[in-house]
DNA sequence: CGCATTTGACCAGCGC
DNA sequence: GCGCTGGTCAAATGCG
């Protein structure tokens, strides 16, 4: 059938039914066998052999008799399935009109709303945004399905469309996702809408059937590979607030380091699986170290969805690199020199380092156990400006193997969002009261030339006598535009997509990376987006977003749409203040 | 009194 | 099998 697994979770039933399917293909199998007996046998010469032709010819004939039955009975059986086959058609397209007469109710009163608001972009963006936030990674194809649906539809709002089909696509949880989704996935088959009680109790099935078994992927994907993202910052409290609720539940003292490991979980929802253990760093009690567990199943405070998305990102980022790690390939190593020729592209402060892949080695952790289960690849963030393990301040994407790791060796990917400065001046960390800071006044150098490869997204080199605590002010309270070098825009207040675009044509060469760093980006340059004060720019700015959105989902054929996502939640200033420092605290 | 935190006990996984 | 360690549970405790 088209939909196998649709099908073979359809109450039942279709299991019965393949499996009739199978007996006809023995009894077919049967038919052409005798079938080749019969004509394989030669004429008779003697009496006795004509005796015995005459027995082999009745035995033949009652063969054939029973030959005929078995094609008879085949083809009414063959009816029969064709027919649940055509009843499967109509359902399923039953469910896409259904579908597609809610997405245009949708769209609809989107459009009204955003009428009588007068704003029309930025509330798309922010009620998009609402409808989902994931990370995860959407096949494009999938997407273009999506957008291929509502296309008709909405031509004016393609941006919203994208943003849309990006909920959809992504936010399993959600019941009204996980149909859509779906359906989303079904093939448009033409037939006539012949509606019923049994077909609303099939689509009924196949929809609950369909939505187990994606829940199925992800409840089984998870156990395996249960990334963490660990969060290295600067913090004087005792954990650093990152918006979202937790409950401590136990502490421990670690081997090897004397300050006791708190265990937290989320307490936003009672089902929530997410944990986060936090522990001081042995070497530098000043650095908190947040490992973060799962993936919330809840919607979460603007003030913790910075947070969620970034290590989500991460985790994504992980699972994808050690997903293509399996099939033979270092994720991250292969772009060395794609990156290194743009090494010098600038995209508001931020820095990304990438280091050569094939030496695994284990960064930062102060703790081995922080990366302790084989089966948990852990993503470092490093929000500091001196990991003290490594020699070189480099994001490493080690990201090797980590199922051959030893146990305190498990795969471990750093990302290390600090300043190349060997000293003390952290440009980011958390502050007495929990918040992120900025750092310190120092100026920023952005080259290292002792690096393997480099992907340098920081400031061009005419801000580079900027302080540090200018450094991300653009995202936040102002509105300049730090813009890469060599590239020119004529949105200067909203220099974010095009940097992005710009930093984007320089590490085109290698999917494995530009989907890992597109995830890892589109969480942090959005949070870090989101509360500048950008939202006077929307409507001019949109159309240059969306073309930007088009360009990452070129050359980001994976995670572009994540990156869309985020960014344009930045945009519509509802993200939240993961580099906020005047967030309100939950 | 309700909620959050503390803390010892318990369990599971891993290495020897 | 035993010991070690990380992680979790749940009763006890503290606090507003």
């Amino acid at each position: 059938m088209e939909f196998p697994s649709g099908r073979s979770g359809c109450g039942g039933g279709g299991e019965v039914k393949e499996d009739k399917r199978s007996d006809y293909s023995v009894n077919d199998d049967e038919v052409r066998h005798n079938k080749q007996e019969t004509i394989v046998q030669e004429p008779p010469r003697t009496n006795t052999e004509r005796s015995m032709q005459e027995a082999g010819s009745k035995e033949s004939s009652v063969k054939k008799d029973k030959v005929d039955y078995q094609l008879e009975t085949a083809k009414a059986e063959m009816g029969e399935v064709k027919e649940e086959n055509e009843r499967l058609k109509m359902c399923l397209n039953k469910i896409m009109d259904e579908y597609r007469t809610l997405e245009m109710q949708f769209y609809e009163r989107k459009m009204s709303t955003d009428k009588e608001n007068n704003h029309s972009h930025q509330e798309i963006i922010e009620e998009s945004d609402m409808v989902s936030l994931s990370l995860g990674r959407v096949p494009r194809n999938h997407e273009e399905k999506v957008k291929k649906v509502t296309e008709p539809i909405l031509k004016d709002h393609e941006e919203f469309n994208q943003d849309l089909a990006l909920g959809l696509e992504c936010k399993y949880e959600t019941s009204k996702s996980g149909s859509t989704t779906n359906v989303a996935n079904l093939p448009n088959t033409a037939s006539p809408a012949n509606s019923s009680e049994v077909q609303k109790e099939e689509a009924g099935k196949i929809l609950k059937t369909m939505r187990d078994v994606e829940h199925d992927e992800v409840s089984l994907q998870t156990p395996a590979k249960k990334a963490r993202v660990c969060v290295r910052a600067r913090c004087d409290t005792p954990t650093m607030n990152d918006g979202c609720q937790w409950r401590k539940y136990g502490q421990k003292i670690s081997k090897g380091n004397p300050c006791p490991r708190a265990y937290y979980r989320c307490t936003i929802s009672s089902s929530c699986p997410v944990r986060k253990q936090v522990q001081r760093c042995v070497e530098d009690m000043s650095i908190l170290i947040t490992t973060y567990e799962g993936t919330h199943n809840h919607s979460l405070p603007l003030s913790a969805t910075a947070m969620a998305s970034t290590t989500s990102a991460a985790a994504s980022m992980l699972l994808s690199g050690s997903s293509t790690s399996h099939s033979g390939s270092i994720p991250f190593s292969s772009t060395t020199s794609t990156i290194t020729n743009h090494a010098n592209n600038n995209l508001h402060g931020l820095k990304f380092y990438l280091s050569d892949g094939s030496k695994p080695k284990q960064l930062y952790l102060s703790t081995p156990a922080l990366t302790s289960s084989p089966s948990n690849p852990t993503i470092t963030l490093d929000l500091t400006s001196n990991p003290p393990l490594s020699s070189s301040p480099f994001v490493r994407f080690n990201n090797s193997n980590y199922n051959n790791q030893p146990r305190y060796q498990s795969s471990t990917t750093s990302l290390n969002f600090s300043s190349t400065e060997s000293n003390n001046n952290a440009i980011m960390s958390w502050s007495n009261n929990g918040f992120l800071n900025y750092g310190n006044t120092q100026p920023y150098n952005s080259n290292k030339n002792n690096i393997l490869s480099t992907v340098n997204f920081a400031r061009q080199q005419q801000q580079q006598q900027q302080p540090i605590e200018n450094f991300y002010q653009p995202f936040m309270q102002n509105s300049k535009t730090f813009l890469p070098q060599g590239v020119t825009t004529t949105h200067n207040q909203h220099g974010l997509p095009d940097t992005i675009a710009a930093a984007t044509k320089a590490i085109t060469a290698d999917p494995t990376f530009q989907t890992a760093l597109a995830e890892a980006l589109s969480s942090f340059i959005g949070s870090s987006g989101a509360n500048g004060n950008t939202q006077g720019n929307i409507n001019e700015d949109n159309g240059e977003k969306l073309s930007q959105k088009i360009k990452w989902a070129e050359m980001f054929p994976t995670s572009a749409t994540n990156l869309a996502s985020s960014t344009s939640k930045a945009n519509g200033g509802c993200a939240p203040n993961f580099l906020n420092k005047t967030s309100t605290n939950t």
